[in-house]
DNA sequence: GATGAATGAGGATTCATTCAT
DNA sequence: CATGAATGAATCCTCATTCAT
C-alpha cells in the first residue's frame, strides 16, 4: 500500500500535528487531573479541555493511566535536561552546584503550579503508581544528588560522616515539602523565594565545620 | 462485638460496642486502604474485614470520605497525645526535644507500616483530601515543631536568622521523605534507625555556629 | 456478625426470592436475545424486562455472557431431565424410544418458540461458544441419541453397519434443521407435526431392510 | 494490487484491480471471521489482513454487514455453479445425483475451513442475518436437492409418500450437522470422508421398499 | 441497631463510519 | 482512488449509598 515514489520525507503535516496534538492532550490532563485529582478527572474532561473526541484520546496514549505516566515522564525529562549539566559542570565546588539544584528544583515546579499540583499530590496516588515512578525517573534525579553531595565529600566542604544516599533524600525531602507547602496555599508568592533558606538550612547541616 | 443473649444493661455495653465497632471499622479500612489504594479500596471490602454488613458502615460514618478523614484524625490525635508532652516539657533543652520530636516521628510510623502508607501515599491523593487535612491537624503538628524553634532561637542554640515555620516545615519535610522512602523499600529496616542520622542533619542546619 | 438464635432455618422469602428473580432475569434473557441477537441485546435491555436494575443483573450474574451459558444449561437440564427417562425404559424397543425422542425434541423447541430461535441461531454466534457448549450438554444429548441406536443394533432392528455415533450425528442433524427451518418459517405450524415424518425417514434410513 | 509507475492503460488494470481488491477483502474478511467471529471481527482487521486503508473497505462495501452477506453471495454462488450441472444432467438417476450432491457439498465445505466455520457457525449469528440468506441463496440450493427427490419418485426409485420439500430440509439437515461437527472436531479427518455414510443413510431413508 | 439486596449514575473504552488530504 | 486520523455513540460493568426487613 506505500506506493513507492522518490521523495523520501514522509508528510511533515503529520509528524508535527502529531507530535503537537500528544502534547496537547498532554497539557490538558496537567491542567484537569491537577484541578479534579486523578480519579476525579475522566477522558471526557481531558478531551473536552484538549478538543479532541473522546476516542481520539486513545489514539495517542494507550489508557488512562498510560497518561499519567506520560506526563511525568515528560516532566523528568525537562528536570533531567536542566540538572544534568549542573551537576556535569568541571569546576564548580558542591556547594555552588548544591544551590543551583536547589533553585533549579523550586523554580521548575514554581513556574507551572498545575504541574507541581500533580507532582507533589497526584503522583503519589497509589503505591503501585509511586513505586512505578520511584523506580525511574526518580531514582535518576535522586542519583544526581548523591553525586554533587559525594563530591562534596571529596572536597572536604561536607561532612565526612554524611551518608550520601540519606542526605540526598533529605535534601529531596525539603525541597519536596516546600513544593508541598508552595501548592496547597493559597498566598501569591513565588516558591523560588524560598532558594535561599533553603540552600542555607541543608548547607548548614551537610558543611563540614570548619573550625 | 457479638452480643449474644439479653444483656440487662444495654446502655454502657452499647457505648462500648459502639465505639469498639468504629474502631473495628477504622482499622479494616486501614488495612485496605493500605493495601488497595484509597480508591481502590470498596465500601465492601472494609465491611468485610471488619465483620459487618455493608450498609453497616453507614451507621458509622457518613460517606467513604469521612472514613478517611477518621483515619487522619484519629493517628493526629495519637500523635498529638505522644508530641505534646514532650514540647512542653519544662527544662528540656530545645536540641533534646527536637530529637525526641524526630524519634517519636520515625518510630510511630515505623510502628505500624499499613498506617505509614497512608499517611505517605494515600493521604496525598487529592489537592481536596490534602487541604483538608492540612488545615486541621498538620497544621497542629507543625506548631509543635515550630515552638521547638522558637525555643531554640531563645536559648541560643539554634541560628537566630532561621525562620521558625521554615524551618518547622523543613524538619517535616525530611521526616516525610524518610518515611516515603521506608514505605517504598521493601527492605526490611526498621524506620527508626534513621533517628540518629536525622536529627544530626537537621541539627546541623539548625544549630548557630558556636564559634 | 451473626446473631446465634434458636431458629435454624433461614428467612424462606430469601431464598424463594432469590432463585425466582434468577429465573425472571433469565426469562427476561430469553425473549430479549431471541428477539435482537445475543449482541443486538444489552444488559440495560434485559434488566429492563426483568423488571430490576441494570446492577441487579450483576448480583445474579457474572457477566453478560455468563447469562447465556445460564440459558444454555437451564434449557439443557430440561431436555435430559426428559429425554433420559425415555432412553433407560427397559423393555421398550429402540424403535419406538426414537419416534419419542424425535417427538419429544420437536416438541419441546416447539413449546417455546423464544428459546428455539435462542438454540438454533444464538448459540450458534462464535466458534468459541459453541465449543463451550457443544463439549458439555450437547455431548450428553449426543450420547443419549447414541445408546437408543446402539440397542437398535443390539435387537437387530437398526442395521449393523451404522456407525452409532454417526447415526446420531444424523439424527440429531435432521431435528435441527427441522427446527432452525421452523424458527424461521413466520408459518403458524406447530413444530411437532413434522414428528412422524422425521421419524419415519430416520427409520428408514437406519432400518435393517428385513426381507 | 500494488500499482507503482504510471501505467498507460488505466482503465483494464483499474477494472481487473478493483474486481481483485473486492475478492482480496472478501478473503480477508473470511479468515479474520473465522477465526474470531463476526462480532470479534473489526474492520479494521479485515483492512489489516487485505493490507489495505480501513476507509478503503467501504470504497467496495457498504458496510461491514454488507461484507458478511457478500462472502454468503460469493460462496453461494460457487455452490450453486457446482451443483446446478449435476441435477440437469439428463440420463442420470435420482440416486446417482443425490450422491454426487452429498459428495459435492462435503467436498466444498471441506477444502475450505474458513468458509466453512463462518457457514456453519458465523452466518447462524443473528435472526436477522440467517433470515436475509434463507430467503435468497439458501432458497435456491435447497430447490436443487428437492428437483432431485421428485425426479426419484417419479423414477419409482424414491418413496411416493416422501414430502419432497421436508425430505430435502432433511438431507440438508444432515450435511449440515456433518459439517459443523467437523468444524468443531479438531481432529484431522476429512470432511469429504463421511460421503459414503451420508448417502447410504439418506438413501436407505428415501428409498422405496423394493420389495 | 444490623443487614445485604437493590439501586442507578457514572466512566473507561471500543469501533463502525466519515472525510479532509 | 486511497488513506488513516478523527469521531462520538454506545455498552458493559462498578460501587457508593439507601432502605425494607
Amino acid at each position: 500500500m506505500f506506493i513507492v515514489g522518490t521523495s523520501g520525507e514522509r508528510p511533515p503535516v503529520s509528524v508535527t500535528s502529531k507530535a503537537a496534538k500528544r502534547q496537547c492532550i498532554l497539557n490538558a490532563a496537567v491542567v484537569e487531573i491537577a484541578r479534579h485529582g486523578y480519579f476525579g478527572t475522566t477522558v471526557a474532561m481531558i478531551a473536552g479541555r484538549a478538543g479532541v473526541a473522546d476516542g481520539t484520546i486513545y489514539l495517542y496514549f494507550k489508557s488512562k493511566e498510560a497518561i499519567l505516566v506520560a506526563i511525568f515522564e515528560r516532566a523528568m525529562q525537562r528536570f533531567d535536561d536542566a540538572v544534568r549539566p549542573i551537576v556535569a559542570q568541571a569546576g564548580a565546588p558542591a556547594e555552588e552546584k548544591l544551590r543551583r539544584l536547589v533553585g533549579l528544583h523550586l523554580s521548575l515546579l514554581g513556574e507551572d503550579r498545575d504541574l507541581a499540583v500533580i507532582f507533589q499530590v497526584e503522583f503519589r496516588h497509589t503505591l503501585h503508581i509511586l513505586e512505578l515512578l520511584s523506580r525511574s525517573g526518580m531514582r535518576n534525579y535522586l542519583g544526581l544528588i548523591v553525586q554533587v553531595i559525594e563530591q562534596g565529600k571529596r572536597e572536604g566542604t561536607f561532612r565526612p560522616d554524611v551518608d550520601p544516599v540519606f542526605a540526598a533524600k533529605a535534601v529531596f525531602g525539603v525541597l519536596d515539602e516546600m513544593a508541598t507547602d508552595w501548592v496547597l496555599s493559597r498566598k501569591n508568592v513565588r516558591l523560588a523565594a524560598r532558594e535561599e533558606a533553603v540552600s542555607t538550612l541543608l548547607l548548614g547541616g551537610l558543611r563540614a565545620s570548619t573550625g
